[in-house]
RNA sequence: GCCGGGGUGAUGAAAUGGCAAACAUGACGGACUUAAAAUCCGUUGACCGUAAGGUUUUGAGGGUUCAAGUCCCUCCCCCGGCACCA
């Protein structure tokens, strides 16, 4: 009787033992090591797509490797399943958004399970359900109680096509993240969270994340946005009032030849008024204030602006400054004014130029001190030493700076201050499903906080959306109409719902008590469970989600609740999945779905195919090829078991070659090298290809034991095939044995002047006269020598000899 | 501009400073078969050569070293982040 693997049966026969022997289900074991092994969770859209498989394949074979390891694993699965997707499509389709939902999830559930992972079901969460996102708000509700929520009218990004409000960090390139659509600037009273307390922080633990990718940690940096400098205080000459300005290059105070406002600045107005001027400046403020972001930024070359008719004196020489005002000053950045310096800042320098303002070096080269202002063609912003900066001459400018911060500070006409790009994170959404943010407006008592026992405030169901703007909730009579928590007055309830990155900033704790009534998660088994000891997913959430979580892991560690700084550990960011060299998508119809590679070739040559056609981190390419090549790959290790039991003697060559790979597999998979893991294990079937006639039983149970978190249903089968019992979960990882890896034959090349020239099979322990001696009075070598001199002879024991002729 | 990551066969890709191209795909050849598929085995960077063998090759150019895909310098190109950021 041939074993043939059939797929299909094997892989519904092991889902089901796995299912019913409750293999996955994880708990508190004090005794063993644990090991929290998470993937960022999905978007319940109804299908899976090859970036979950490629995703969840990377998770499940580090899961299931420490398993056999003796670890005790948590890995969870879950659904974020708040959000516009769903929105969208019940106005689309006339559903209920929640029914959709959920109807996606199963969908999702079922694909997922088919793909085999070890998922513990019994704690999958969705943080569309009540008793999920009743702690969103609980969460909500104990920042706002340390003073880290707040609401505020300002100048917010506004989708007009999702009709809401968006983060900063949802922001790309001036365009929606979720949608692409141009975002706007809208005024607006929102509630914001204080992210920004803690920036310094978030900016200093980066640091502790060394098993974070350094893109990641330098992604995060440039986004909070730290810059030190100098806060100097202009006056005006009119009225003696201060204008804050903010540099970095304070060394260049002296070379200040004018300065320029933002458009937006609050003092042109009032500087202007009554002017000549006043109509030509609020004509050119008008028109950059029609400008979007985008534009403005984008025109690198033209610098407009105006000379305001008044003018500053600069504090450390008394000098008189004009005051212009610019387009390429922004109002959000610094102190939304600056002090021009054209001979060191190229910005300036063209303005200066177009304008004809006045320049000063003050910063000379080292290597040309004769430099003149007028014969520069760019500014010069490299170091140097100071000149024409009074007391300061002939410093070199990186210790003037200090000196000249010191003396500022002294004098009180500036001080050191730290700018951050890194603003509050806006929180508010003007959508339907999400969660509702739990707060009362009253007449009387003003913006009142939902009690905690009156949590959750739950999201009404079947409502009418309209899709045609204001939060959807703002027309819920019922959810809107609500008593006074203090004084039982009538009063409003909030309508915005939170953005959905307040769902994900969390649920990893969650997954730690999944099921508990009274608490958003056990501290003790939190306590157990956490830090996240590896993260996987999209480098898309680089400063998204994953800065959220880290603020949020900050936050509940200062209120007592987790005893860490930092969620995640060690974080893997999968690449992409691409076809014909773009990403797979409905609009460009390149999409392959899962499902149809399941029915053809099963969900193990999917997983091994993936898993093998490129390193987790990088871009792959799908191919049809690859996927044949794991299929048969799968099919020839299948076939060994017909190859069992022909003699009672393993060849030297299989054995040694087995402890071999069980070293390389056991060290690969630690570090994610799964792809050479996999050929690594390819090798070793190859090696016992070439013995079919001994006893390779010994060397077929490691290969099926070392491929079983890559390809877990046809592992189960041939672990059974060969007589075992119970799940290969149970069975050990493989041990190599470092006896079987000593050679006692190994080959050295030997190379004449690095170049190779030929290869001996020597006995390992050799002396290095022998060795030579044999070398030398070869032939072929000798040849190559022929008379010259040898000048050095360089001896790698066990590898390689170089001659220098 | 600043920060980060890259550039290796026909293709996906391997290489703790020590034999460049492991493993796989494709291509070619052999075995099995009436035949095909499947399977098993072999060849396969380029150039020169009937062959033995030689020359050459990791974006370009320098350098360090007995030895460089790997380390250092200069430059080119690609990808990502930040950015009229003062």
């Amino acid at each position: 009787m041939p074993n043939e693997y059939f797929f299909k049966e094997v892989e519904s026969k092991w889902q089901e033992y796995w299912q019913e022997k409750k293999i996955f289900q994880a708990e508190v074991q004090k005794n063993k090591p644990k090991y929290y092994l998470l993937e960022m969770f999905p978007y319940p859209s109804g299908r899976i797509h090859m970036g979950h498989v490629r995703n969840y394949t990377i998770g499940d074979v580090a899961a299931r490797f420490k398993m056999m390891q003796g670890y005790n694993v948590l890995h969870p699965a879950g659904f974020d399943a708040f959000g516009q997707p769903a929105e969208n499509a019940a106005i689309k389709n006339k559903v209920d958004p929640k029914e959709w939902t959920l109807k996606c999830i199963d969908w999702m559930r079922h694909e997922l399970k088919k793909m085999g992972y070890s998922y513990d079901w019994g704690r999958e969460v969705s943080t569309c359900l009540p008793d999920y996102y009743k702690w969103n708000q609980w969460i909500f509700l104990k920042m706002y109680e340390k003073g880290l929520v707040y609401k505020k009218a300002s100048l917010v990004n506004w989708c007009p096509d999702c009709q809401t409000t968006l983060a900063n960090e949802e922001v790309i390139d001036g365009k929606c993240w979720r949608c692409k659509k141009e975002v706007e600037q809208k005024d607006l009273e929102q509630w914001f969270i204080k992210i920004t307390a803690y920036k310094e922080r978030l900016l200093e633990d980066l640091s502790k994340l060394s098993e974070w990718p350094q893109r990641v940690r330098s992604m995060q940096e440039n986004w909070l946005g730290k810059s030190e400098g100098v806060e100097i205080y202009f006056r005006l000459k009119e009225s003696n009032e201060a204008i804050p300005v903010f540099t970095t290059r304070i060394d260049t105070i002296f070379g200040a030849t004018y300065i320029v406002l933002a458009p937006e600045h609050p003092l042109v107005k009032k500087i202007i008024k009554g002017k000549f001027v006043e109509k030509e400046i609020l004509a050119f403020i008008d028109k950059v204030s029609k400008e979007s972001k985008v534009v403005r930024a984008a025109s690198d070359v033209k610098k407009e602006g105006l000379f305001t008719g008044s003018y500053a004196v600069n504090p450390v020489n008394n000098e008189t400054i004009p005051i212009w005002i610019a387009d390429y000053v922004l109002m959000e950045y610094g102190t939304g004014a600056i002090m021009a310096v054209p001979t060191h800042d190229q910005r300036d320098f063209l303005f200066a130029k177009e304008h004809g303002l006045p320049m000063r070096i003050v910063i000379q080269r080292t290597e040309d001190r004769g430099q003149r202002a007028e014969d520069l063609i760019e500014a010069y912003d490299g170091d140097g030493v100071q000149a024409n900066s009074a007391q300061f001459d002939g410093l070199q400018n990186q210790e003037a700076k200090k000196k000249i911060a010191e003396w500022m500070e002294e004098k009180e006409i500036g001080k050191c201050v730290v700018n951050w790009r890194l603003r509050d994170w806006l929180i508010s959404r003007q959508r339907y499903w999400g969660t509702p943010i739990p707060m009362i407006y009253c007449d009387k008592c003003g913006v009142v906080p939902v009690p905690e026992k009156d949590l959750p405030v739950k999201l009404p169901d079947k409502i009418e959306i309209s899709g045609k703007g204001g939060s959807p909730l703002s027309f819920v009579k019922d959810f809107v109409d609500v008593r006074c928590p203090h004084c039982q007055e009538k009063a409003r309830r909030e309508t915005d719902t939170m953005a959905t990155f307040f769902d994900s900033s969390w649920y990893f704790l969650r997954f730690c008590s999944p099921k508990d009534e009274s608490v958003p998660f056990k501290k003790e088994e939190a306590g157990y469970w956490m830090p996240v000891d590896q993260y996987i997913g999209g480098i898309e959430h680089a400063v998204l989600h994953l800065l959220y979580s880290r603020f949020f892991t900050k936050f509940l560690k200062d209120i007592g609740w987790v005893g860490i700084e930092e969620p995640f550990t060690r974080l893997l960011t999968q690449g992409m999945v691409l076809k014909d060299g773009e990403v797979m998508s409905k609009s460009r119809g390149n999409i392959v779905d899962p499902d149809t590679i399941i029915k053809k070739y099963g969900a193990d040559t999917l997983r091994l195919y993936i898993l093998f056609a490129a390193p987790p981190e990088t871009e792959m390419e799908w191919s049809e090829r690859g996927l044949d090549g794991a299929y048969k790959f799968l099919n020839r290790v299948f076939r060994l078991l017909d190859h069992l039991g022909k003699s009672s003697e393993p060849a030297p060559e299989v054995v040694k070659k087995t402890h071999l790979v069980i070293k390389e597999v056991s060290s690969g998979i630690a570090s994610f090298k799964l792809n050479t893991s996999i050929s690594t294990i390819m090798e070793l079937v190859n090696v016992i290809y070439q013995h079919l006639d001994t006893d390779i039983r010994e060397a077929v149970e490691v290969v099926v034991r070392l491929l079983s978190p890559f390809v877990p249903h046809m592992a189960e089968e041939m672990w059974q095939r060969l007589g075992h019992s119970g799940s290969i979960l149970e069975a050990q990882w493989p041990v190599f044995k470092e006896e079987f890896l000593i050679e006692d034959i190994v080959s050295v090349v030997v190379q004449i002047n690095g170049k190779l020239r030929g290869k001996f099979e020597v006995p390992v322990d050799i002396a290095e006269d022998k060795l030579k001696e044999l070398i030398l009075s070869d032939p072929k070598i000798k040849s190559w020598i022929e008379g010259k001199p040898i000048k050095k002879l360089i001896v790698i024991p066990h590898k390689l000899v170089n001659i220098v002729i």
